[in-house]
DNA sequence: AGCTTGATATGACGATTATCATGTGAAATG
DNA sequence: CATTTCACATGATAATCGTCATATCAAGCT
């Protein structure tokens, strides 16, 4: 049974969690310090440890939590054709909204240069995973051995969003940047005709 | 005229620099530590102020030393054919070497996710003159309307380069990092074929 | 030789950090 | 209704950070 402790409880979680996950995409991994993760959670950062045994698995729930809950919104979809799902996906991830998100985006891609510097322990392994379920779920498959071609094509698509994802966010111009997006959804398409 | 003094400061500023670079790029915005820097340099933290006025300045400039230092060692080349160039480029980029180094590496690829949520001012400029300045390198014109065709893919080029190098030092299997390196390889063969 | 300059060293400062021991008050239990 | 439980708050702790005032000491100048 559910008591009404635990349920504020699991409430709680769920609203660290929720502001841990935006801060750690949109400050990086120092960005996001207990204190300031539970005053936007409205609780006191005491309490911290209460819920989380300490700030490396609190870094590694609130990496599963948004890509758990980012992923979804451009994976999961019924698509015509495989082409047709890859030119709606990089529509979908090369786009000037979700570039000037990125606390509400892709974690992998807000992450990107930071996890092989990371002192998390186990940080780095739930990053790798993530990376590699992408992969196949990009692909539409359960393992390489699947569709090898369809495989490699999602490996060099994934990197392709990742990077063009980040050089528009970082160029300080917004004409440049639209370029970069648009250009990047023309290789996409390219790296997957004939 | 130089004087023996004046010599010692511009030695101690280099070496600062160039630790401060290394740092940067494997440790990120806020693994190098004006004391650890200091120290990595043979000087005292206390010094630090005599030669940059603050952290700030010091991360724009180890960004900029680090990139006039990595650049010309895969950029700067005499090509049969812009093909060829992209394919060595590439090479010597989407490489296990450079995966593994990358204190001695990339600095656009080093800190592409950590840019936009900088505080340092003035260093999201630094880095996307960089970009910049790369793209058009990588393309070897001096605008974009010198060539509008190579300009954007070299932007679609550095994009997948920049993306894989990252998922490489990401992902926690030899294997499969070695082969996201080589299927990347390929890839950027792919972009520049008719 | 004595004075000045400047590169580097020492050490203190306040701010911020993660962690943890202890206190409090309301919900659950019998 | 008395007792226990537990989510949460308060406050202390030590470590680390960037900054800066001051001291030292050798090189250059007159």
């Amino acid at each position: 049974m559910q008591t009404s402790r635990a349920i504020k409880k699991k409430d709680s979680r769920h609203r660290i969690l929720q502001a841990a996950s935006k801060r750690l995409r949109r400050e990086g991994l120092d960005g996001a310090s207990i204190a300031t993760v539970m005053n936007d959670a409205g609780l006191t950062h005491g309490t911290f440890n209460a819920h989380f045994k300490n700030k490396d698995e609190l870094t590694i729930e609130a990496f599963k939590y948004s890509l758990a809950q980012s992923q979804p919104r451009w994976v999961k979809h019924e698509d015509r054709s495989w082409q047709q799902r890859v030119r709606r996906m990089a529509a979908a991830y090369l786009n000037p909204t979700h570039r000037d998100h990125k606390q509400g985006g892709c974690p992998i891609a807000a992450l990107a240069s930071e996890v092989s510097s990371s002192s998390a322990k186990g940080f780095r392994q739930s990053y790798s995973d993530g990376v590699l379920s992408t992969i196949l779920d990009i692909a539409e498959i359960g393992d390489r051995a699947d569709n090898p071609e369809k495989y490699d094509q999602s490996v060099a698509l994934l990197a392709l969003w990742i990077g063009g994802l980040n050089l528009s966010r970082n160029v300080d111009d917004n004409i440049k940047s639209d370029h970069i997006l648009k250009v990047c959804n023309q290789a996409s398409a390219r790296l997957i005709d004939g």
